[in-house]
Order: C-alpha cells, then structure tokens, then sequence
DNA sequence: CCTGTGTTTTTTGTATACATAAGAGTATAA
DNA sequence: TTATACTCTTATGTATACAAAAAACACAGG
C-alpha cells in the first residue's frame, strides 16, 4: 500500500537521529546509570559509527538536560536529585491540570472515546504483572488528553516531564497496591472531561499527580537506601559505571 | 578583584557554544529570517570557525525548535505561525501566574526589594524612547518573580517561553501607549506579591500576559501586512532571505 | 609510607577530507 | 517553445586527522 511507500520514503534517518534515540532510549530506561561518562570512541566503537554522530546526538542530550558537559572532560549523564523531580512535579502538576481543563472544553467525541478505551484496558491489566503494558496503557490515557488541548507547544512540554521521570515510572508501578487507586483515578478523571466539568477534572488531576509524586518519591528513597546498603556491604560496588560523578 | 580570576577561569567556551548563543541571538532578533537557509560552509566562513562547531550548535537549535532540518538539504529559520504564538502564550500564562503565586508564598526580602526597584526603574523609563532598555527592565521583573519560585525546572521552561517571542518583543514595545498600563499592571503584581495574596497576584498577572498577548498578535498582523504590501508591489522582494520555507 | 614531579595515555575539541544526494544549469530533440 | 536527459556545482552527512588538555602512572626524594 501505499503508506508503506510513504515508510519508505522516510525510512531515511540521520545516524545522528539513531543514536540520539538510542542514547536517549537507554538513559531513560537505566541501562545508562546517572554520573556514567559517555565516551565518544567508547559509543561509536559500540554503535558502529565514527566520533560525528554520537557529538551531534550529545548536543542535543545536553540541551535536553539527559547528560551535563564537563568542560574538556566530556558529558556523563545527568542526576536526578530529589530537588529536582519535586520541581518537575510540580510544573508538571500545573500543566497536567491546565491540559485537563482546556480537555474539558475541547475534546472530540472520538478522543473522548479513545479516553474510555484507555481508561478501561488499564482496567483490565491492573491486576495483572504486565508492568510494561500497564504503563503504556497509562501513557496513553494523558496522551489522549493532552491531544485533546491542541496545543502542540503544551504536549512538547508535558511529554518531556514526564519522560523526566520515566526512570521511575516501572518502580513504582511494581507497586501493585496502588493500581486500583489509579484505576479509580483515571475513572473520575474521564467522568468529569466526559461531563466538561473542569473543577472536578482539575481536583481529580491534581489528587492523581499528587499520588504518584509520593510513589515516586517513595520509590526513589527505597531506590537509593538499596544502593547505599549494597555499596556499603561490598566496597567493590558491581559494575564500576555505578559512580556518581561530582 | 576574585571575581575577575573567577571569569578568567569560566572563559572557556568551547566554539559550539559561541556558535549556539551567537546564531541564538540572531534568531531571536530576527537577524536571521523565519526560511532562511543556515548553511554550514557559509556560516563557518562568516564566523572564523570550521563547520564542525556550527553543525554541533544548529543541533541545538533544533531540539530547541528554533530551526527545522529538512533532510539532505539543511537546516532553515523556523517560522512561527500566529497558533505556535497563541500555544506559547497560552501555556506562559499558566506558568507565569503559577510563579506568581509562589514567589506570594516564597519570595524574600531582598527578592521583594529587587522586585520594587525593577518596577520603579521601568516606572522612570516608560516615558523615555529607550526601548532596549525598557524591555531589559521588563525581563528583569519577570525574573525577580521567576527566581522567588526557587523552582529551577519552572524558571527554565519559562525563560524558553519568552524567548520564543523575543523576536516580537521591541516591536509591540514600540507602542508607547501601552507603556502606562504596563507600568499600573506592574505594581499591581508588586503589591499582590508583597502582601501575599495569590488570588490578586494571580488576576493581575493574567491580565498582563493576556493585554501582551494582544500587543503581541497585533504587532505580527501589523508586520505581516507590511511584508505582504512589499512582496504586493515590487517582486524581486529586496531580500533573497526573506523566502518562506515549504 | 607519603608526596611531589615528570612522562605517557586517553579523550576531548576542532579542522579537514571524502562520498553522495539534491539542485541548477545546459544542450538537444520534439 | 517545452520537455528531457545529462552534466556540473553545491551542500550535507559521515569519517578521519591532529592539537591540546586532563588524567593516570611511574618514579625519585623526603
């Protein structure tokens, strides 16, 4: 068909594109640690390209604020502090709050429908182990409302906070207890954009940020506790890119 | 003075960043026109620098949305479109009076002062025909604001959202007619913050960004009917530049 | 055992080289 | 005149080369 044309046509991608998703993909996922040294023979060895691409894709990292430059020393990948996803919150809170009021007045019966579908396929998988479905099922849902806004500027932004957190997300989602609390939230949020009640749908919003700020914080000081605990026991701490750099 | 041994030690910039904050600026100032091609050789040339760093800032330039590549071919000024303005705005108003009403709960003395002597400053300015001057001013009240949030995330999404109509900025400025209500909103915003009352700081805040957002869009219409008049009459447009993009 | 100093290695920052795609221009044929 | 094929130019995308700074190391001296 001819949309696999179109694919094609684009299938075109800048090495530079790769490895900024791959790198990108990786520091989101863990697989590279905080205060890890991105070494640009080290990467293009690995990838398979020259020093050019992994530069250009760390620029655009840097502006991102997934990796900070030492001068003359290179880039390492950022630390999240907890200062730092306090304040990521709580921007993102406003936003989240701001995108489901603008839903309420401009939302289309089919991402209303779509609202619905999500809100009940989380149903469904929250008593389930599929943390990785459950978690893209809950993206969907603020998805779908931040689509709802049209405002392209306001998803850009959104997106990238709460991709911040992304790190976090699968730990605290392990956190099987507070599935029905979410399900429950993601209930009354749909209600009240379904209603166009904004009032409820911004107290609704502002309940569901608030209790995921707590999972995650929790989840980051289980995180580090066990960090702290196995560095403490075995000074030869793992994997020697654990490092936090200064 | 240590200060100076100080600045003496931070001079290292790599070029990328000079590049960055040099063709930054000329975006902004609209030196550089929305379609207009940056071509690497060119700007290299021009700047004393060999293409690598300028490839590495206009990278930068893209993740921040301020240049668009097109595949193979480059990458050109990207225009903003009245929408992309009305996004913008409408996402600042939220973050502004959201600083706003921290800055109720947050700020400090010292902040409280600097907050005054900016608005008393633009005060003195406003009759004047300084413009450069009187928009430096403005930001700088904004600032105050921004750091009394002690919000990092928040200042830095909001420092990007203005810049985006920096382009804009000495242009609905030049309006001296607005200069007195400006002057009346900013001490309006003073006193709410000096009193702490979020619910008039954040009325009044509203109110200013939404009278700018008018300044704003009335000054594009304005400068876009200039553009179409001079295309109108006399096709070989004095500019080669000045070509919109597809 | 610690400390300071000179040397080597590694890695970045910048410049340059080379291959290729896109576009402009040109000549030729209908 | 218009369309088409072919060349030629220009600019990008990627790789490589080179200089200089920083870190790592070794070694002499206290």
């Amino acid at each position: 068909m001819s949309q696999d044309i179109n694919a094609v046509m684009n299938e075109y991608l800048p090495l530079r594109d790769v490895v900024f998703q791959t790198l990108r993909q990786a520091i989101l996922r863990g697989e590279l640690e905080p205060g890890e040294r991105l070494m640009e023979i080290h990467l293009a060895n690995r990838l398979g390209v020259s020093r050019t691409p992994i530069r250009e894709a760390i620029r655009k990292l840097e502006l991102e604020g997934l990796v900070v430059m030492i001068p003359r020393r290179g880039a390492i990948v950022a630390s999240i502090t907890e200062k730092d996803l306090k304040d990521v919150l709580e921007v993102r809170r406003t936003l989240e709050i701001m995108a489901g009021e603008m839903a309420c007045e401009r939302i289309t019966p089919e991402l209303l429908e779509q609202l619905k579908s999500a809100g009940e396929e989380f149903r469904r998988l929250k008593d389930t182990n599929d943390f990785t479905s459950l978690a893209e099922v809950d993206v969907k849902f603020h998805d779908v409302i931040y689509a709802a806004t049209d405002n392209q500027r306001l998803i850009t932004i959104l997106n990238n906070l709460r991709e911040q957190m992304y790190r976090y997300r699968l730990e605290y989602l392990k956190d099987t207890g507070s599935h029905e609390r979410l399900n429950t939230e993601h209930y009354e949020i749909y209600e009240a954009i379904r209603k166009g009640d904004k009032v409820s749908a911004s107290a609704a919003i502002g309940r569901h940020i608030d209790n995921q700020r707590d999972a995650i914080l929790a989840a980051i000081r289980e995180h580090e506790k066990e960090e702290n605990d196995k560095t403490d026991k075995n000074g030869k701490s793992g994997r020697i890119k654990g490092r936090k750099a200064e």
